[in-house]
DNA sequence: ACGGCCCTTGACGCGATCTTGACGTGCCGG
DNA sequence: CCGGCACGTCAAGATCGCGTCAAGGGCCGT
């Protein structure tokens, strides 16, 4: 059973897709604005996220970026503008999906389901992180760094995704060299040395004094957006 | 990856089935009457249904019926009967293909790719592509470049349309051979170097720093119009 | 039967990437 | 003050994957 967060401040909408979504058996949380929802993503946990653009106190795609600070839910943004800036904006912050009004429900149904059962594949399938300096889009293989596209090398991606799997948490040495370079490198090696290395000098502004490739000294490394 | 759906009544033909299609790197779903059918259809979008047309509950040519009212997914037909009223009446109303009992397994799987593959050609009906440097008319395979026109292979229009549907997004190599040369060729080849070689020499205004065929080295190709 | 087009396959060179070892630097405890 | 430890940095050699080319074979139309 999955639960879907629907932020809208238009409590007819609310009612009407809370009402489709628990009829396809979804449990339905509600939030009226920004900074509920945010909050309810950190309380609840969702499984999907439906979010509406315009809402009453922050920006929605400020509320976005927000969310992907802290969490790789798979969100889905609706949006009663057509321009498609916004369409471009939203899906490089880190939406999953992008749906406009009006639109029916059975569509929405189908992207929800669609966006659960990617995130359900877990594993390797990480959406979108971003922070203001750089965005990493993991199922595309495709970084920004202060607006500049940059090219990160497969093994450097491997790494990334390992550590981005729990933002903020720390990922140890041995998960990461077993991750990344397979079930028999348990033990110490230059490796991730290296590639943190190279890491920093690509995504860090100042990779002297890295703020979001953190090492913890004698454990592993953590990954702060 | 492609999903199927079986719908059959005798479980062992189920199971059977189910074994050689993911033998060959399908998903596979599977329902027993017709009714199930058509909430799966609804439900799971199978990207090809195989379809006996002896159910339980509802005449065969019902369930082919309603599936068409509502999809366009392509749609296998299995019979016993040799009879050529029920393959013509089946082909009427929509159905992809006829195999008649007993069948090969790789006789439904060629089938089954078959199918797959129109559906890939039509499902998305790609219209017409255009930079300024070339057009593209997949429904009417005709290509320009630079004012010229130009011809393509059928597999270079297969791989076209494969990275068109998804343009500018990364197309992984297991993705784009199985699309094209079908499900059997999930490894490396070099099918995939010759011809991004191809297209490029033919599309590319220079074809040595390719600017619209990108290649994501390790994983795949991506289309940037 | 012949010729042309297209698909397939193998070989080869090159550049990017990975690996490895050596050395530098800062911290800590003895 | 000294030595050890852990991490950061660098560069050179090995390796891998891709682009490129061309030969061979099947299929189709003439």
């Amino acid at each position: 059973m999955s639960t879907i967060l629907v932020v809208d401040d238009d409590p007819r909408l609310q009612r009407t897709l809370s009402i489709a979504l628990r009829a396809h058996s979804y449990a339905v949380l509600t939030a009226s604005d920004g900074r509920t929802a945010l909050q309810v993503i950190a309380e609840e946990t969702p499984d999907v996220v439906i979010l509406d653009l315009g809402l009453p106190d922050l920006d929605g795609t400020e509320v976005l970026r927000r969310i992907r600070q802290a969490s790789l839910v798979p969100v889905i943004v609706l949006s009663a503008r057509h321009e498609s800036d916004d369409k471009v904006e939203a899906l490089d912050l880190g939406a999953d999906d992008y749906v406009t009004k009006p639109f029916g429900v059975e569509e929405l149904l189908a992207r929800v389901r669609a966006a659960g059962r990617r995130s359900g594949d877990i594993g390797k399938a990480l959406g979108v992180l971003a922070t203001e300096h750089f965005v990493l889009d993991f199922a595309e293989r495709r970084a920004k760094v202060a607006g500049e596209d940059i090219r990160l090398t497969p093994t450097e991606w491997r790494v990334l995704e390992t550590l981005c799997r729990e933002p903020g948490h720390l990922v140890t040495q041995q998960d990461l060299l077993r991750s990344v370079w397979g079930p028999a490198y348990g033990r110490e090696s230059n490796y991730l040395r290296v590639y943190a290395n190279q890491l920093r000098r690509k995504l860090e502004p100042d990779p002297a004094t890295p703020r979001h490739l953190i090492t913890e000294p004698g454990l592993g490394y953590r990954f702060v957006p």
